[in-house]
DNA sequence: TTGTGTTTTATTGCCTCC
DNA sequence: GGAGGCAATAAAACACAA
């Protein structure tokens, strides 16, 4: 942890509403790593203040667990969040105020600590859960408008083609017909210069009696073009964008709910320290 | 009242630091 | 090696629906 008090409110306390009573089943003999120092001083503390009475009173009464008052909660809440760290000085100062043994101060900062960064875990969690979710419907709102315009070029390129075709037709039938009179030839030739940027391919296979081709040369027009070549490759490919998977990360498909992996499934992965 | 899920308190074992 | 922190876990206390 950092040296910085960290916000502890986000989580504070519920109060519980019975309170049972001050003292705990903690083990005074048993406990782990039993500080000779705290216990030592706690019971001489215990014994001057409360009296022999309560002293015995703790070792006979049976071991029950009992929860901390609201105004013990509170003023650990409050230490805790002035620093969550806990000197020696201040537990022992903190058990004498609230009359519990050091070693349960330091259990319930241990604790706290604990519920904290798994509470930061789960807002971190959420955070970034909310924010894939809305880079997602980002991403599926790109691909439809990709997909669309896509629909739109193609459209587009048939539209072209068929007028083309059309105009070629015309085209044919207009020189069968001037092919009998000498006279509209020369407006045929007019009306063919005037038509030749467009229809160039189509206007030298006709002129070369080859009309039946025009349909392959849609084909070939689609498919042999160089620029269209490149304009079909770029818009079938993922160059522009590349699919997405369901899975962003490698981890079990089942464990997945909309794409995104759930909080236990990479809690590991995510605190890695 | 009781079964069940959640929260809180406490223990254990391991690790790091001095 | 002792002290303290943390993760995992147990177990009591508590909340709440049926």
């Amino acid at each position: 942890m950092g040296n910085q008090p960290l916000d502890y409110s986000m989580f504070a306390a519920a109060p519980s509403k019975s309170f049972l009573g001050q003292r705990t089943m903690l083990r005074f003999g048993a406990v782990s790593g039993a500080n000779t120092l705290e216990n030592s001083i706690f019971q001489s503390l215990d014994q001057e203040e409360n009296g022999d009475e309560y002293f015995d009173e703790y070792f006979n009464q049976p071991e029950k667990k009992r929860r901390l008052s609201v105004d013990q909660v509170q003023l650990l809440e409050r230490s805790l969040e002035a620093d969550n760290k806990l000197e020696p000085e201040r537990k022992i100062q903190l058990a004498k105020e609230l009359n519990l043994q050091p070693r349960q101060i330091a259990i319930w900062f241990q604790n706290r600590r604990a519920r904290w960064k798994t509470r930061q875990l789960e807002t971190d969690y959420e955070a970034l859960h909310a924010s894939y979710k809305s880079l997602k419907t980002d991403y599926d709102n790109l691909l439809k408008e990709n997909e669309k315009l896509k629909a739109e070029v193609l459209c587009l390129k048939h539209d072209g083609l068929s007028r083309s075709t059309e105009k070629a037709m015309q085209n044919e039938l207009f020189s069968r017909t001037i092919s009998e009179d000498e006279e509209s030839k020369v407006s045929a030739t007019a009306f063919k210069s005037e038509e030749q940027n467009d229809l160039t391919n189509v206007d030298s296979l006709l002129e070369s009696g080859e009309s039946s081709n025009v349909v392959e040369l849609e084909q070939s027009d689609l498919s042999q073009n160089g620029n269209n070549n490149l304009n079909k490759e770029l818009l079938e490919s993922d160059y522009i964008f590349p699919k997405i998977e369901a899975a962003p990360c490698h981890a079990p498909v089942s464990s997945f709910y909309d794409g995104f992996p759930s909080l236990e499934d990479h809690a590991f992965s995510f605190w890695s320290y």
